[in-house]
DNA sequence: ATGAAAGCGCTAACAA
DNA sequence: TTGTTAGCGCTTTCAT
């Protein structure tokens, strides 16, 4: 060991893995990048990876389907990792299965999916929060940016927390109105403009909106500003993650932790690896949240 | 090969890579990812390495010291990886020496660095040429909101950045002043507090600002607004990055393409490894940029 | 405890 | 062209 030390011996991955079948290494898909939550996950499983001595490999599934396909028929197939964490994927049941096929731990944040275990925050019940905050401070016009459902291919969060949002306005008595759901693409020029529409026409503004992710808050927010409305005054708007610019913007939102949940899907990855780990084949297991009250929620706006 | 088509056969990449010494993989150094650009670098790299048919592997760097070495000591040493794309690092001579002692190809986006071949935009003729565009305007009194120093330990963008600013205002014979300068962390809210103080204070409110990255530069939009200032119409603001909300806050930008930049690194680090792909050992590429007019920019206000 | 050897699943060089 | 085999650098089992 001594001279092992001395001379900056470090072992050959590639036959140190032929031989006793172990890589080191765990594998990541993610739907895209470039998006604030996925590489908050991302950075946080790689860390914690590292630290665990493990190597990480990303696969990337924003491509095409061809390309998507790829990932699960040649690069998942290779041997090359010991694990898998999949974060925030919507995926086949095929996909599922070839995922299973690979005999592998696999561990997914954002669920549940059927047959994985998965983490992840409940998104029915923190979109019934925050609409329920909002409708503790006086608000009974409340309107929700969602998703649009295009997006519900890649990951499923739009669908439950628009379930959640209607939960909570018939929990309180109050009528869904159609024309208070719109459809954004999850970036703040998408906000943006939903919130323009909505806060634009005098007849149907509604007095508080509840975005299904930050970054459209960011928008609505900017939209309302540049019609002259004042947030909180004129309007209330709260968003859900726990955006780095969330609190740069007073953004009163739902927080959730991308780091943490991706440095815990990698805990328990690495300890299914370890001698004894085994793991109930199936389960979904929470994920913290917290409403963060700041300054874009407040009371409705007193008629004159 | 159709039975083994047919089979689902894959090679198995540990005892592929054992017995021909090519891994099909590729490393990816970076500082950090949670950031538009380098998540958008990874991304084009990514995307890229995925249709060589190669894997990359993720070494990200924003750790301590002790964590920053041990990629070095021993995840780079592995022999997991055929080759290594290093995105906007400073790296020290040692650092660098081990790269090389790898022997295996490595290009690194931005630099130069001594020793490595590179791909960089030139920092200082692209902050030249958005302080000369403010020039053009009729601005005398341009500020500039540059990085802050220890931001160069990662990568050493800010010093070029403001020698390009300071060359500029010399070739137009402007005076060089000091409190002009300010510095920030590269995020639209350290951009935003710089601003501020920049504009806030009437004796010395300049009538432009060069902002050494978009983020910076929508920061300042954000602050001039706030302080009752219309943007290009008081002040002028310029950013450098052509970052993904660049066109919805209409900011006046040096657009450089990380993506592009990424599957371009690839590119040449998979060329180096097809047989008869030799490189000169070292060289520094120049990267596109456009400069992108939007409404961020005017001439300088009249005086009353 | 320490040492010897088989073999992990391929690639590449060589023989036929 | 097609077939054969040594050996890549380890881990693990088995014998000492």
């Amino acid at each position: 060991m001594e001279a092992a030390t001395l001379l900056d011996y470090v072992v050959s991955s590639n036959a140190s893995s032929l031989a006793s079948g172990r890589t080191n290494n765990i594998g990541l898909i993610i739907p895209a990048l470039a998006r604030w939550f996925f590489s908050a996950a991302v950075e946080g499983a790689q860390h914690a990876l590292m630290r665990h001595g493990y190597d990480v490999t990303l696969y990337d599934l924003s491509g095409e389907g061809a390309e998507r396909d790829r990932v699960f028929d040649l690069f998942l197939q290779r041997q090359r990792i010991d694990g898998l964490v999949a974060i925030s994927l919507e995926l086949s049941a095929s996909e599922v299965q070839r995922l299973l096929d690979l005999g592998k731990p696999v561990v997914a944040i954002g669920g549940p999916i059927e047959g994985i275990v998965t983490l992840a925050v409940d998104d029915a019940e923190i979109s019934r929060l925050a609409t329920q905050h909002l409708l503790s401070l006086g608000h009974t016009q409340i309107a929700h940016v969602g998703g649009a459902d295009r997006f519900d291919t890649n990951f499923h969060i739009p669908t439950n927390r628009h379930v959640g949002y209607e939960l909570a306005l018939r929990n309180a008595g109050i009528e869904i109105r159609p024309d208070y759901t719109v459809t954004a693409d999850f970036t703040i020029e998408g906000g943006y403009h939903s919130a323009k529409q909505l806060l634009g026409d005098p007849r149907r503004r509604p007095t508080a909106i509840f975005a299904a992710c930050d970054e459209m808050a960011i928008g609505c927010i900017l939209a309302a500003r540049d019609l002259g409305l004042s947030v909180p005054r004129d309007v209330s708007i709260i968003g859900i993650d726990g955006h780095e610019l969330s609190e740069f913007f007073g953004l009163t939102t739902i927080a959730q932790y991308p780091r943490e949940q991706g440095a815990r899907a990698v805990d328990l990855v690495v300890g299914q690896l370890r001698p004894g780990g085994e793991l109930e084949p199936t389960a979904n297991l929470p994920l913290a949240h917290d409403l963060i009250v700041r300054t874009s929620t407040a009371g409705p706006p007193v008629p004159d």
